[in-house]
DNA sequence: CTTACGGCCTGGGTGC
DNA sequence: TGCACCCAGGCCGTAA
C-alpha cells in the first residue's frame, strides 16, 4: 500500500530516468481512473518530463511543452495497488497495465493498477492548488510545535487524524499504527487528550518511522513494487502492522487488532494503554 | 465547523 | 470445482 515512503521511493527511482525524456505517445486501456481520459491521451504526446515530485502520497511528472514552455503536470495517486514502473518496450506488459507512455528513448513508463483505486489526472499549474491545497504539512518538514499544534484541540482520535490527509500529508494505516506504537499511544485516545509530551514523542516518531521506512525503500505487504520493479525491504521491521497475535518486541504482550476510524488498527495492549470507554 | 459512520470502487485470498 | 464473503485506502454523503 503505497505511502510516503514508497511514494518516495518511486519518486526518486523515477527521478532518475525520466526527466529531460520526451513523451512520443500515450496509451489508455481501462480509463475509469483517470480524470478527462482523451484530453489527458492528445495533451501528453511532445511533452518533456521537467522534474518528479512527491507531495503527501501524490506523484507530481511537472512537464513542459514540446517548445521547452511551462507545461500541466500529470497527477498521479497510486491508491492500494497502482504501480509506475519504466521498462524496456520489448519487455511484455503486465497484466493490469492502463496506461502506457512511450519515450524518446525506446522505454514505456506503465501504470497497472489491479484494483484501479488509484487516480491520475493532467492539472495546469494553476489549478494544482485546487487538488492538492487542503492537503497538510509534510511530516518530515513540519516542526515539533507545527504538529503539536494541529492535534492539541482535537476531539478525534489520534489515529484518524493521522490518517485524515489535511491534518498532515502521507500517512496510511501501516505508519500510523507502527508510529503510535512507538509513541506508546493508543489509536483511539483523544488527542485532546494527550499531554504535550505525548504529542512530541509522537512527532518524533512519525519522523523516525518514515525515516528509516525511506532508508529501506519502503514496506511490500502484496503489491507495492519501486520504480524498479523491486520490493521495499520496511516489513521486516514493522512491529506491530499485521501481526496479530505476534508478542510485542518491547513487551512481549500479544499484538491486538480493533477497529479504529473504520481502519484495522493493530498496538500493543500494554505498551498502548486504552482510553476510559474503549470496549475490548 | 467538527466528528462518526456507512457505502462504494475492484478483485485476490480464504473458507466452506 | 464453485461461490459467497472479507478486506484493503481514499473519498464522499449524511447525520448529529
Amino acid at each position: 500500500m503505497p505511502e510516503l515512503p514508497e511514494v518516495e521511493t518511486i519518486a526518486r527511482g523515477l527521478a532518475a530516468c525520466l526527466p529531460g525524456r520526451r513523451i512520443v505517445a500515450a496509451r489508455l486501456g481501462k480509463t475509469d481512473f483517470v480524470d478527462n481520459p482523451e484530453e489527458l491521451a492528445r495533451a501528453l504526446p511532445g511533452c518533456i518530463v521537467r522534474r518528479v515530485e512527491r507531495y503527501g502520497k501524490f506523484l507530481l511528472l511537472r512537464l513542459a511543452a514540446g517548445n521547452g514552455a511551462a507545461g500541466p503536470t500529470l497527477l498521479i495517486h497510486l491508491g492500494m495497488t497502482g504501480q509506475l514502473i519504466p521498462q524496456r518496450a520489448d519487455v511484455p506488459r503486465a497484466p493490469h497495465t492502463h496506461v502506457v507512455l512511450s519515450l524518446d528513448d525506446g522505454t514505456e513508463v506503465r501504470y497497472t493498477d489491479l484494483r484501479r483505486f488509484g487516480r491520475m489526472a493532467l492539472v495546469a499549474d494553476g489549478k494544482l492548488h485546487s487538488i492538492l491545497g487542503s492537503l497538510g504539512p509534510d511530516p518530515l518538514q513540519m516542526a515539533p510545535g507545527e504538529f503539536v499544534q494541529r492535534l492539541a484541540a482535537r476531539r478525534a482520535m489520534v489515529k484518524a487524524l493521522l490518517l485524515d490527509q489535511r491534518t498532515l500529508r502521507g500517512l496510511g494505516n501501516i505508519y500510523a499504527d507502527e508510529s503510535l506504537w512507538r509513541a506508546r499511544i493508543h489509536p483511539a485516545r483523544q488527542a485532546a487528550r494527550l499531554r504535550r509530551d505525548q504529542l512530541l514523542r509522537l512527532h518524533r516518531s512519525v519522523r523516525a518511522v518514515l525515516s528509516a521506512a525511506i532508508r529501506l525503500g519502503g514496506s511490500s505487504i502484496a503489491n507495492y513494487r519501486n520504480a524498479q520493479g523491486e520490493p521495499g525491504l520496511f516489513q521486516l521491521n514493522h512491529r506491530v502492522y499485521h501481526r496479530e497475535g505476534r508478542p510485542c518486541p518491547r513487551c512481549r504482550a500479544r499484538i491486538r487488532r480493533v477497529i479504529v476510524a473504520g481502519r484495522s488498527s493493530y498496538f500493543c495492549p500494554l505498551c498502548q494503554r486504552r482510553p476510559k470507554g474503549f470496549k475490548r
